[in-house]
DNA sequence: CTGTTAGCGCTTTCAA
DNA sequence: TTGAAAGCGCTAACAG
């Protein structure tokens, strides 16, 4: 690696100043240089092949140009997962068209405490966006309170640090009402994960909500919680099937359960969706490969990524943020699990 | 946010100078230090809420401590790839092992130059992965001959710029010879792509090897080329099934192209394994669920990711790096639909 | 053992 | 229109 040129070594080349050298190259306003000196300096910059330091100019200028993307779910979990990396890909995007970099940090399980603050107290970064915030977390709400940028993924119940979550309770609505739609009147509900979870109470709220305003009642003995898994949903729709009433529909809120709770009908020998429709929530990759091809609710991974970054980028730059919570909304995909397209293809 | 502490006040409550500061808080090792003034210190910098400026540090140490990864590939299609984000969980992990971090850098399709080059010629970091290489990347080998720190993950043909790559080869060779010692003598191939890859010539070359090994004699007539997608499958396994004599084996050369692969052999009335054997590759996530789950090839992708990274900061600390040309092995996953578990479970 | 001092490469007032 | 000069906060060589 050769000898980086510096500015000063294009003045000296260009027979002008550092200053001067500065003023051109970053086309600052207001100075009138003449033409001639311009073009020498660029002259010299090329012939010298100088760029400028990043790091001097963070020096000076105190700020980072960087946003740091912290991850402190499970990253087995996190990266197994086909929503991380769709929000990676929408902060990539906001964050370049700014002008600023990205710095992704994932905190590996064992590390309780704040050790991403690092980013901030050091100043490698200007804000960050969390991902997977914790209620429990002290740090993050004191370093809030202290002033440093941060947008969080998901919010936190009764917490007033900026963030950019998936409408869940939209989503839930969405679903119900296309069973509903269906006509549906009996329609059971298989949470994602257990309600301690916004996202899993949110959808809850949202399948309840939908039942209410078609004028039926909600009735708890039709919902059965979910785990995440496979198995999680294989045992619940297992349950419900077991009613002496069996519901004729049933919204799962999530993908990777439904699959569960898919396999558990067919096992039980219902034919979906004749015979029982299902709906989830996620839009996995695999959820359009299974069959029947599952009707489920997508969410904004890309614009969800997209938002958070350029929310946290005007906070930086004190622009004006009309408003810190951002809820994106989802869409429904209609596939074959519920009936709407009897004939596929 | 309050003001930042600098070393100069801490400095200046502890009643010591600032080289002493420096020295305690860096544990510089020589420099013997009274146990009373070194806790004198600590105690300050506690009070002050201390933090070193990372940016201040890099300006004098000259590194960053930083490297980026540089996806060149498609990002819409690297996003939705599996195999990308487990490569980024495995450079996190090495990256931040050592002390370094991670700068996320996605380059847009419209960007031919290599734009990435900034990173590295304006000191944002120290060296660079760069994933999805071209051989027309003229950038690329003149920054790896002016002594950049570069390493590619995938190889370029006839390069000499430090690699970590899939030892496609010996993945193929694997999976061919699993179908060899099932008793298949007549096995036939759908690469998974055009052959200017070099994952798809290496891939073939691997298969060729082991039926040569076998003693078999390698007939290019048995063989499709595949084109990343299901349909290419669909479209090879369709032809290899019409010939008069077909094999009783395929080796398909990727999981999504084995995924339409598949849906030929059982449109054609054949099931999988009993009357056919297919055996793909990549292991995407999708490959257990299907029915018959499929037997495949396994790539190290997060090993990759840590390879990479590993090789690269050593580089960078001008650490000795034995070998830049890494080559990770592969896993044979055995699951059904190669008959080699008839009976499931 | 501890302090003095000289930069790192750049931006940016302030003068000329 | 251009130049001189003052730092940004830190590390590290060199003296005491």
């Amino acid at each position: 690696m050769s000898k980086r040129a510096t500015a000063a070594e294009v003045a000296e080349l260009a027979g002008v100043s550092r200053t001067t050298v500065s003023f051109v190259l970053n086309n600052v306003v207001g100075m009138r240089i003449s033409e001639e000196t311009r073009q020498r300096v660029l002259d010299a910059a090329i012939k010298l092949d100088y760029h400028p330091d990043a790091t001097a100019r963070r020096m000076v200028t105190g700020q980072t140009k960087m946003i740091g993307f912290v991850i402190r779910q499970s990253p087995d979990q996190a990266f197994a997962d086909h929503f991380l990396p769709q929000v990676l890909h929408g902060m990539s995007k906001a964050v370049s068209a700014q002008g600023f970099h990205l710095l992704l940090e994932v905190i590996p399980p064992e590390n309780h405490t704040g050790v991403y603050m690092k980013l901030i107290n050091e100043r490698h970064v200007d804000g960050i966006v969390l991902s997977g915030p914790r209620s429990d977390d002290i740090e993050l709400r004191r370093a809030y309170e202290e002033g440093a940028n941060i947008v969080m993924l998901g919010q936190l119940p009764g917490e007033k640090i900026p963030f950019a979550d998936v409408n869940n309770v939209g989503g839930a609505q969405l679903a119900t009402q296309h069973l509903l739609g269906l006509g549906h009147t009996r329609i059971g509900m298989i949470t994602n994960a257990p309600l301690a979870y916004t996202a899993s109470a949110d959808r809850l709220a949202g399948y309840r909500l939908a039942l209410e305003e078609a004028g039926l009642i909600y009735d708890e003995s039709l919902v059965r919680l979910g785990n995440f898994t496979m198995e999680s949903g294989v045992k619940a729709m297992h349950e419900l099937l077991a009613l002496k009433e069996r519901p004729s529909a049933v919204f799962v809120a999530s993908d990777t359960v439904a699959l569960g709770a898919l396999q558990a009908a067919q096992l039980a020998g219902l034919k979906v969706p004749q015979d029982l429709a299902v709906c989830g929530f996620d839009d996995i990759p695999l959820a359009q490969y299974v069959d029947p091809a599952l009707t489920t609710v997508q969410l904004p991974a890309f614009g969800l990524g997209w938002a958070a970054a350029e929310m946290l980028i005007r906070m930086i730059s004190k622009d004006k943020v009309k408003n810190p919570y951002i809820m994106l909304n989802t869409d429904l995909i209609i596939r074959n699990s519920c009936g709407a397209r009897l004939a596929p293809k």
